[in-house]
DNA sequence: AACTATTTATAAGA
DNA sequence: TTCTTATAAATAGTT
């Protein structure tokens, strides 16, 4: 636009082209700042040259993240939805899960058992009744662990919502150990969720 | 920058400075075309006028979220880390509570026994023989509901991994009707977690 | 990076 | 909103 017009196609020469990209660029900047200024608006922009190396100037007063939200819900969309619904769904699975474990613990002390039928009543009552005589056997067995001073680090979590203190069976937290006689699947529904 | 220069600074009658947001917008979004053409560059530009419109132009062959997520890249943060973040806590959360509940019942069917020490296992055998009798009277009582003809409706979900059949207690997993007398807290776990 | 001839953008008016 | 046009601003090619 000056000493001669130009064709608006890529320029060729790398050299030619890096000096225009420099100057448009700032030129485009200042526009986006005029602009800005005048009309009382924000410009946001962000630009990636050939070389891969990326520009950006936005207007004072707002940020990126601002912009991009607003840009999110003007268009109606969530252009990081598929990186969310993945937890989502998790979230959601695990929720399930744990209402039914929790009900499941009601059941075995004695609550929620209105919708279980005859069968399933008498199937709890028997599993409880083999239970109680492993607990037993346990109780009965002189603990070799108490003589290397097995101490409570009183980090017990309380996770189910009874307020009768006498009914709660404290969990501890901490994983529980590969339980190889215990079967499969106490490790697997651990999850971590690495970000991006 | 036509008959007569002008101040740049914010133009306060509204119709003049609707009309140069107009044409200053297009002229800087043929001013970003060229730029794109001629340096091979991508150049995305996003504006919010002083009436909260959006604006935006995106060159050919790049997407916002390209934009974006190289954006991030580059700048090595994650503008929405802190929406991630919340949904990560709550997700270890619950695999923890989901592991405690877990554990907790392996522990009324008999199993992982061994870090409980001698008072927590008379505990438990206590609450658990009382539960066996609650169940023992629920099994005995000629249910009304029966005569409703109740329908095994055959949606159970098994979500212990246990192998072994016959120790599995069905779990139902519909949403435990509110039981007063079970005490609070058994809702208060369920969270839904709605995106931006 | 600076210069400058020329093109392009645009402010004001219609 | 679009057109017109005098003028300001941007910039291509050169140094």
């Amino acid at each position: 636009m000056a000493r001669g017009k130009i064709q608006i196609k890529k320029i060729e020469n790398q050299t030619n082209r890096q000096v225009t990209y420099s100057k448009r660029r700032n030129g485009l900047f200042k526009k986006a700042t005029e602009l800005a200024v005048l009309c009382d608006a924000s410009v946001s922009i962000i630009m990636i040259s050939s070389s891969n190396k990326l520009h950006e100037q936005h207007s004072p007063g707002i940020t990126p993240k601002e912009v991009y939200d607003k840009y999110q819900r003007v268009k109606e969309v969530d252009l990081w939805a598929k990186q969310y619904q993945k937890m989502q769904k998790d979230l959601q699975e695990l929720n399930e899960i744990n209402r039914g474990l929790q009900k499941d613990i009601r059941r075995r002390m004695g609550d929620c058992l209105e919708d279980l039928d005859i069968n399933e009543l008498r199937c709890l009552e028997d599993e409880m009744v083999n239970a109680v005589k492993v607990i037993r056997e346990r109780k009965d067995i002189p603990k070799e662990e108490s003589q290397y001073g097995l101490v409570d680090n009183g980090e017990y979590n309380h996770v189910l919502g009874y307020n009768d203190d006498s009914r709660i069976l404290a969990l501890r937290l901490q994983p529980c150990q590969p339980n190889l006689h215990a079967g499969a699947g106490s490790g697997s529904c651990v999850t971590t969720y690495t970000l991006l």
